[in-house]
RNA sequence: UGGGGUAUGGGGUAAUUGGCAGCCCGCCGGAUUCUGGUUCCGUCAGUCUAGGUUCGAGUCCUAGUACCCCAACCA
């Protein structure tokens, strides 16, 4: 990884030569433009890293424009988590702004349009119209409503905007040309007629702008100097650059400037098949931790700053590609190292008894406290004092009856640490009916307390632990490493129409210390050797796996088979 | 089928514009470690193909190849 910001790009380029020539007059201006149409995902990270990077390193501002202009899809519902995302992310916009502040202004403008015979209403379907468009290498023919008079147009589409004419009747569209090597300058719509109920407008319109007849207008409105989109708008570049020069506006106009859109393996972030795996309860809603939604993320644990260095960090290019989920969960694991607390749990209990601790008086075990560290990178997090006792709990996995090669953990005459606290030996083991281990018997050498042995004897193994009595229990989920299953082969991931089901298996009675019990929703902590592990934003108790840590043991369990 | 865009190790991304192909993830090996974590050191591995220009080509020229985007009254 990078140093942050030492990474180089396109767009960087691109300003600073504007900066240098000083096109904008030393002015740099970006917005980042969602449809309130859905939730912000992984992929919106990167559009918006990129949109508020660039006017952040360059000293300039960055706005939020919420895209508008189909009342069909658009809800304030949207608009809320849109702006919720954003904050999280840890950016500001200088401005909330929308395309439907624009409405009248566009109006005016496409009367213009029309007097200056540039654009027409076309009273053809849908249907007509995009046959007439001709094909790729096919030339389109025009419409027979293309030379309308000027006068006939100007009525026509006043009396579109008064709500004269049924939706779907009639379009305003721009006359370009319709042998356009270029399909988008193919007598694009500017207006469809539209009944509908707008979010803010409400009923005010019934004629909405298209994408292109809103978009580059609204960027020249709010003088916005880069105008940065993905690279699906590459073809859309003349159009936008063709209205700019059709209007009355100052000289400098913003430019459009595309990159590629983030992709990650084993990550849908279709909208459509997002949907569906809400829609058919396959996951609980759009906040789901196994969803790829900055909502999802955020109840995984993923920190917004890691979402951010990796963003930034993996760079800004035109070339389509699709990122190692594994690149991110680095990213993941370096922000968590530092900053997430440890603690002591067990997801799967095996009772361990000492034979040899001491009891009171009464007869009943004493009870010792240990005071260990809460996070090794950060000695500032201080302390926390942890309860001993004869009985506790280590993880399933970490004791074997028979132990194979090179496994270091707890068996049967082998002294390992737990950590914090004593070393330990384990002398004998209790069984159930069908042969698995119930209880492991151990010895502990009431001179290493601490973890130290005063005869400076090693261990090769230290272990995290729960002691028995002063245990609570809480319920851990834990997914499939990633969001959705892999995508093998699969370049865009628009070929995945049998998604395979994200999974998540609960765990239920996980022995966790009782510090636990006082985490904050949403807080992040390491279960030491087990990963990182989020409390859940709603339900107390339950616990998200964030991602876990490098294993060096299970890669060595793999290698052999 | 016409137009546009893009090709650098297994994945991603740089290369001062013609001058030692670097960095991150991953893999493998080693050191340190009271987390088989972290940290540190090291190894493996790349310029889409074929020609050409040049003392010298990832970069320039010619011809190919592969992949992505565009024919919504979506954005």
């Amino acid at each position: 990884m990078t140093e942050a910001g030492s990474y180089s790009d396109f767009i960087r380029d691109r300003v600073r030569k504007d900066l240098e020539e000083g096109t904008y007059g030393g002015r740099v201006q970006t917005r980042f433009p969602p449809e309130p149409n859905g939730y912000l995902h992984i992929g919106h990270a990167k559009a918006i890293t990129v949109d508020f990077g660039t006017a952040e390193q360059f000293g300039g501002i960055c706005n939020l424009r919420l895209d508008d202009t189909n009342p069909d899809t658009e809800e304030a519902e949207y608009f809320t988590s849109i702006l919720d995302d954003i904050a999280w992310l840890g950016y500001t916009p200088a401005a909330v702004l929308h395309a439907s502040d624009y409405f009248a202004q566009l109006y005016e403008w496409a009367e213009l349009l029309v007097e200056r015979g540039l654009a027409y209403v076309d009273d053809q379907d849908g249907e007509t119209i995009s046959a007439q468009r001709g094909g790729f290498g096919k030339p389109g023919t025009n419409s027979p409503f293309r030379d309308r008079p000027v006068a006939e147009n100007l009525d026509l589409l006043r009396r579109m905007k008064a709500g004269e004419f049924p939706d779907g009747s009639r379009v305003l569209r721009a006359k370009i040309d319709m042998n356009h090597e270029n399909m988008a300058l193919r007598d694009p719509v500017m207006y469809r007629i539209r009944h509908s109920h707008h979010f803010r407008t409400g009923d005010e319109w019934c004629i909405y702008p298209t994408y292109d007849w809103a978009h580059g207008q609204s960027d020249a409105i709010e003088k916005v100097t880069h105008s940065i989109c993905t690279l699906e708008f590459d073809t859309h570049r003349p159009l936008y650059d063709w209205y700019l020069e059709q209007l009355p506006l100052p000289a400098e106009k913003p430019q459009q400037i595309e990159f590629a859109r983030l992709e990650l393996t084993h990550t849908v972030t279709s909208k459509r098949r997002l949907a569906k795996l809400v829609a058919d309860g396959t996951v609980d809603g759009w906040d789901d931790a196994r969803m790829p939604t900055l909502r999802g993320l955020r109840r995984r644990g993923y920190p917004a700053a890691a979402l951010r260095a990796f963003c930034t960090e993996v760079g800004t290019t035109r070339t389509n590609s699709r990122q190692n989920i594994e690149a991110l969960e680095a990213y993941v694991r370096r922000e968590l190292n530092q900053t997430a607390q440890r603690r002591m749990a067990v997801l799967r209990p095996l009772r361990v008894v000492i034979d040899n601790w001491p009891t009171d008086a009464d007869g009943s075990p004493v009870t010792e406290k240990f005071e260990v560290g809460n996070n090794p990178e950060n000695p500032a997090d201080g302390t926390r004092l942890v309860s001993f006792s004869g009985e506790l709990f280590i993880e399933t996995d970490d004791f074997a009856e028979v132990p194979p090669p090179k496994f270091f953990r707890l068996s049967i005459g082998r002294e390992v640490r737990l950590r914090g606290a004593y070393l330990i030996t384990a002398t004998s083991v209790e069984h159930d009916a069908v042969g698995n281990v119930t209880c492991v018997h151990a010895t502990y050498d009431p001179a290493t307390r601490g973890g130290d042995a005063p005869d400076g004897r090693k261990v090769k193994s230290t272990m995290h632990w729960v002691s028995a009595p002063h245990a609570i229990e809480v319920e851990v989920a834990l997914y499939e490493r990633l969001f959705t299953a892999p995508v093998p082969g699969d370049a865009t991931g628009e070929a995945l129409d049998d998604l395979n089901p994200t999974s998540r298996q609960v765990l239920a009675g996980c022995k966790v210390e009782a510090a636990l019990a006082e985490v904050t929703p949403g807080q992040v902590v390491q279960f030491e050797r087990l990963g990182y592990f989020a409390a859940d934003l709603d339900q107390s108790g339950l616990f998200h796996r964030t991602v876990g840590l490098r294993d060096e043991w299970a890669a060595i369990q793999k290698r052999q088979g």
